[in-house]
RNA sequence: GGGUGUUUAGCUCAGUUGGUUAGAGCGACUCGUUUACACCGAGUAGGCCAGGGGUUCGAAUCCCUUAACACCCACCA
């Protein structure tokens, strides 16, 4: 047997054990030094052509209101890996950060550091500017922290191309779009009744309101003793503000009241009522009393149906939550929870409390600060999505240049024609089901920390343009913009636009947006809205979802259950290429993931597992030498196939968006394949120089994108060589080399035979054994292989023929018509043996059964392929040859 | 009320257009310091693929249905 044992002189020896510690940090900076995260500097370098193909990516920029969570590590590292595969690639690529101002987010953050600080009434102790400059002294920390973060996590961002979503910058493509959009008659001004919250004291968005379930009182009442008939509410505080009740036309109980109207003295105490009967379909005539209180200035649908009916809106609560003048002297001023309790008892003195009910009920909540809603009328900014206006130049498939269109349809269309694909599929339903749903967006934000709306006013005239007009007296709209018009723009405004910049010209459309699915509606619907609309033309050509990582048991991670995991204190712990791994590896796109320590802990010993595999190939490569990687054995041919094989499907699988199903497998091939046998096989076999540092080089290559540092550490050690991340990206076809794969498979499952056997048998480990084999048409094979199964199944003495004669005391077993018996003598124990050998028999028989009552189904070999068949006979042949020499074990014992 | 997803080994999950004797990782168990790695190696056990119907020569995979869990949307007073 021969026995290599060679170290090259030139290379100093790897530690023992990877801790990424050591070495993360100092291969970000020398990736950020090389300045090849930026795609011009590819080109000037030569990494990439200039006329490449483009892949582009905006980063979703993280809100500037705290520190990253697992969600975001995820998406790094699923962001990082495409990228760093295009980059190799040689596409000129593009990945470009920013932040997120996150308006009322960090606004309510700011607030609530301040009071904690003691600071009663931020916004009135402090005034506008001051509060803005304690907003934006925040928001710096958080954006330096979040920075620090994406590169712990070794995100290989384009910092030159920074933006966030408040800068000057953007600011000008806000001001653009607001304008043209105003022009285009699509942004107005109207009063209407808005989502409000009296904590925050601003709007919201239909889809900034949250829903929690509670139990409520539902109040069933009488407005007043001559009223003829009771009505049901939640709320009966509103009632001071109702102006109608709806009936259902079709209900005969109240059918004949339609068209009436009654005059409510002093309702509860407070405000007179006119209440008129209208009749409406929507009304449930068996729920509740099947008569409805319409109060249209606090709930969406009565203002609806006071528009259809042309009723009076009555404001009864004001901005803060408390009720207004119009409730009635007794009421304005009083919170609205004390006049819930003030009506309550004033109409049950007046005897007209019919009935209470305990009932669930939906409580809308502002998602912020989870302060109940308040509809009520006011004025402000709406953005109108199902107003017609003449189309610009457009890309969009379906909607021509001058044709009339609404934002709604733009948005439709950009899906359905298929020009911007949504993975998982499954979300086209979501996003349609949003459209369908969506109303006019309110846009304006009674907040300071966000952009300040381009609008000024003087006396009744209103000025919509990007800066005060010149003569005095013009005052500019003190409201700010929803967060998401500005986020809205991203992918072209961070370009430059609307100047006309080579960046913009070069990367937009972009190419993926992957982010979270939580945030579809909020952030992606608004994306396609709004570029859709400003340039006639996609923001990306796909979109790709990925899951919520939650903790062990399946919760979201949240502060108040301390179930969060710190990607950080994961990093520092496990080290960043772990971290990647354990949120890329082991889930589905679109689905949610479980994370936990142990997982990622997991993947640091693989981590740890390549880093030897490479170091004990870097022991056997002569680097001086450089041979080629040419194949010898049949195990060079078998693990260069397999190599080329698996180097091609990690490419389809990335670029088909299975970033785990790539992970998974590129990590069996290494832990399995490469280490368990290739490595193994090395030892003995010796002199592989050449094909080695292939395989070194190329799972690198290959790694790289899943986890950057370690194999970044590892290739630093290479003599002569610069940074993997430059390297081109290995690509491979798969293809039949020599065809040898299935000979090795079965020197492979003949050792694990033996290997078992021997476990199975108690042979110590160190022990070694005699064995000879009926080999058939493999004989060859083995004898040319001979070294390989002795060294990896410690066998002393072998001997292969055609056909072998089972020597006594032996035991045996079959692989692929291959007979080996085991010399045992003295071990075997024959009623053990016999035991085994009809256990395999109880397995082979049944199977057999099966595969001939398919074979004698005159259906199946009519109807199925032609290949499925052969290969069912060719299965009942092994499994018939298979249980003859089982049974000719049997008997010979 | 409408919709989506999940249900496969003790746990976490794969299973690509229907054709395997249903897989992996972790955990469990038995061995083991053999010239990279104990963050390791060799081996073993463990599954009526949620239940019920159907389509098909053939179903974990397609259709219907029931159930449990999770989430999204709408919101009824």
């Amino acid at each position: 047997m021969l026995i290599v044992h060679k170290i090259a002189v030139n290379m100093k020896e790897l530690e023992k054990a990877y801790e990424a510690k050591k070495y993360e940090d100092g291969i970000y900076e020398k990736w950020e030094e090389s300045g090849l995260f930026n795609p011009d500097v590819c080109v000037e370098k030569s990494t990439a052509k200039k006329d490449a193909p483009i892949f582009s990516m905006v980063l979703p920029p993280p809100n500037v209101t705290g520190v990253l969570h697992m969600g975001h590590a995820a998406m790094l590292a699923i962001e990082d890996a495409m990228i760093r595969y295009h980059r190799m690639k040689g596409d000129r690529t593009l990945w470009l950060p920013g932040t997120d101002h996150a308006a009322i987010a960090t606004q309510t953050k700011v607030e609530k550091l301040l009071m904690e600080k003691g600071v009663k009434d931020p916004r009135v102790e402090l005034g506008r500017e001051k509060f803005l400059e304690e907003v934006d002294k925040f928001a710096k920390a958080s954006h330096d922290t979040i920075i620090n973060q994406c590169k712990k996590m070794g995100s290989s961002l384009d910092w030159s191309r920074e933006a966030f979503t408040l800068d000057e910058k953007r600011n000008l493509a806000v001001r653009t779009v607001f304008k043209k959009m105003y022009d285009d008659g699509l942004i107005e001004r109207g009063y209407r009744i808005v989502n409000w919250c009296p904590r925050c004291h601003s709007t919201l968005a239909d889809d900034e309101v949250e829903y929690k379930e509670q139990s409520a009182k539902i109040y069933i009442f009488k407005y007043s003793a001559d009223f003829p008939f009771a009505i049901a509410t939640t709320r009966p505080e509103t009632k001071l503000g109702d102006t109608a009740v709806a009936v259902n036309p079709k209900d005969k109980r109240y059918k004949k009241f339609i068209g009436k109207t009654f005059k409510v003295k002093s309702f509860a105490g407070g405000a007179d009522l006119n209440i008129e009967v209208i009749g409406d379909e929507a009304v449930d005539m068996n729920f509740g009393t099947g008569a409805l209180g319409v109060t249209p200035a606090h709930s969406h649908v009565d203002y609806e149906m006071a528009q259809k009916n042309n009723l009076p809106v009555i404001k009864v609560i004001d901005e803060d939550g408390n009720m207004a003048a119009d409730a009635g002297t007794v009421y304005a001023g009083l919170s609205v929870k004390d006049a819930r309790k003030k009506v309550v008892e004033n109409l049950r003195v007046s005897n007209l409390l019919e009935k209470e009910e305990d009932a669930p009920n939906n409580l809308s909540v502002c998602y912020r600060c989870e302060t109940p809603i308040e509809p009520l009328p006011s004025k402000q900014w709406f953005i109108k999505v199902n107003k017609e206006f003449q189309m610009g130049p457009s890309k969009i498939m379906g909607i021509k240049e001058g044709q009339k269109t609404t934002l709604k349809k733009l948005m439709q269309a950009a899906v359905r024609e298929g020009q911007i694909k949504i993975i998982p599929d499954r979300f086209d339903k979501t996003y349609f089901h949003w459209i369908d749903n969506l109303h006019d967006w309110c846009i304006s934000r009674q907040i300071w920390y966000g952009h300040r709306i381009p609008v000024w006013y003087k006396g009744d005239q209103t000025y919509v343009g990007f800066e005060a007009p010149k003569d005095s007296g013009w005052q500019q709209d003190s409201d700010t913009l929803d967060t998401w018009f500005s986020s809205g723009l991203w992918t072209f405004s961070t370009l430059g636009w609307p100047d006309k910049t080579d960046d913009f010209n070069n990367y937009h459309p972009t190419s993926v947006l992957e982010t979270g699915y939580d945030i579809l509606p909020f952030w992606v619907a608004r994306m396609i809205l709004m570029t859709t609309y400003t340039l006639g033309d996609i923001p990306f050509e796909t979109v790709y979802l990925h899951g919520l990582v939650r903790d062990e048991q399946g919760r979201k991670m949240s502060k108040s259950l301390g179930n969060v995991i710190d990607p950080l204190a994961m990093v520092e712990k496990f080290g960043a290429d772990a971290t990647r791994l354990s949120l890329m590896l082991g889930n589905t796109p679109g689905n949610d993931s479980r994370l936990s320590e142990e997982k990622i802990a997991g993947f640091r010993n693989f981590t740890n597992k390549l880093w030897n595999i490479c170091r004990y190939m870097m022991m056997q490569i002569d680097f001086e030498k450089s041979e080629p990687a040419k194949p010898v054995t049949l195990a060079d041919f078998w693990i260069l196939e397999r190599l080329h094989e698996i180097a091609s499907d990690t490419s389809k699988h990335i670029e088909q968006f299975n970033f785990s199903f790539a992970g998974e497998k590129l990590r069996d091939f290494t832990w399995n394949e490469l280490a368990d046998w290739y490595l193994e096989i090395s030892k003995i076999e010796g002199n592989k120089s050449g094909i080695l540092q292939y395989i070194l080089e190329t799972i690198l290559k290959l790694w790289h994108p899943f986890m950057p540092f370690v194999t970044e550490a590892i290739w630093s050690e290479i003599p002569g060589k610069k940074l993997l991340m430059a390297e081109k990206w290995p690509q491979l076809k798969k293809e039949k080399i020599s065809g040898r794969v299935k000979d090795f498979e079965i020197i492979k499952n003949i050792i694990t035979n033996i290997r078992s056997l021997r476990a199975e048998y108690k042979v110590e480990p160190a022990k070694k054994i005699s064995v000879s084999i009926g080999a058939g048409k493999f004989a060859g094979l083995l004898k040319d292989n001979v070294e390989i199964l002795q060294g990896l199944a410690r066998i002393e003495k072998i001997q292969i023929d055609k056909s072998m004669k089972k020597p006594g005391n032996s035991v045996g077993f079959l692989e692929s018509g291959v007979e080996v018996f085991i010399d045992l003598s003295g071990l075997v124990d024959f009623a053990k043996e016999k035991i085994r050998l009809q256990k395999e028999i109880g397995e082979v028989e049944p199977y057999i059964a099966v595969l001939k009552k398919k074979l004698s189904n005159k259906e199946f070999v009519k109807n199925a392929p032609k290949e499925i068949v052969a290969n069912e006979n060719a299965k009942l042949a092994e499994a018939e040859e298979m249980l003859a020499k089982l049974n000719d074990q049997l008997k010979s014992i």
